[in-house]
DNA sequence: CCAGTTACTTGCGAATCGCAAGTAATCATG
DNA sequence: CATGATTACTTGCGATTCGCAAGTAACTGG
């Protein structure tokens, strides 16, 4: 039995943005996935300016979803290591979409030549994302990428 | 010059993620893309129960981003009829990936076996919804991709 | 022991949301 | 042509959420 909890349809694209259909959700993702990133002061200085009551609420659903784990380090037990689920890699595909969409129709500093290689690299581009993951590699994409993705400042 | 006028990163996501990280706007473009919805009331009675002012300022958002068009109807001066944009209809690849994701990893009500027909054809699909665009044609989509993508009611 | 760091929480005013009701323009009918 | 229905909204209002600033508990390094 599904249990469904507000009353929107049953469609996928709904279900989906019930869970991430807001400004910041995305975004943690994305700095998960491309940027390496893994704490909570990363993600609060990760340039876009999310408060940080908002990036502890947003951390929490992910959480619930099953979309990031949270685990606190071994090293220095301050630290809490947030990472990406299966579930949370699986969102990349849709995530480059948004990235290529944006950066095609928007002024995001990102020039066009940059976008023709992101679609016809796709899938290469999606295995490379998958494999850093799976082997835990932390360096950010950027090397593989170019650094126009994220403009530094 | 870009004129950005948040404060946000010029990241492409983010910049994305600015018109269309809400619960709502991409229901509405799912609306206009696959089931041929073109009215205010099409929304409204979409099945997701969004709010008739939050709706009005959406339609105008998007059409303010040039992601929709709106213009009276012709033969019914009451109506407007929204269509997407070329900028619009290239959501496709981001709302499939969106729709994938749900299907695979949340209780849709979408049978698992539903899925990698998707993923298989994905190229495909994208190139009929875009047909469908270019042609104006009003017919939703569900024929071609099966009733199961939103269950009725 | 103590200053610094990390991951939060709390308080609060402002913006947004969801819901219900109302309204202007237009069309369909008698 | 009058009346009622339909369409696309707007308005009001209480509730939720957001953004910002400040505070706090746990932990680390010196």
């Amino acid at each position: 039995m599904p249990a469904r909890p507000s009353s929107r349809s049953g469609c996928p694209v709904s279900v989906s943005l019930e869970i991430l259909g807001d400004r910041w959700s995305l975004l943690i993702v994305r700095d998960m996935m491309i940027r390496g990133f893994r704490t909570f002061k990363q993600f609060q200085n990760s340039g876009e300016g999310i408060a940080s009551n908002v990036l502890s609420g947003r951390l929490r659903r992910l959480s619930a979803a099953g979309i990031i784990t949270a685990e606190s380090d071994a090293s220095d037990r301050r630290m809490i290591n947030y990472r990406l689920t299966d579930k949370g890699i699986d969102l990349a595909p849709a995530l480059l979409e948004l990235l290529i969409w944006g950066a095609r129709h928007e002024n995001t500093g990102v020039p066009c030549a940059a976008i023709e290689p992101l679609t016809k690299n796709r899938e290469a581009l999606l295995a490379e994302v998958r494999r850093r993951w799976q082997q835990r590699d932390p360096a950010p994409l950027q090397a593989k990428t170019g650094e126009w993705l994220w403009p530094e400042k």
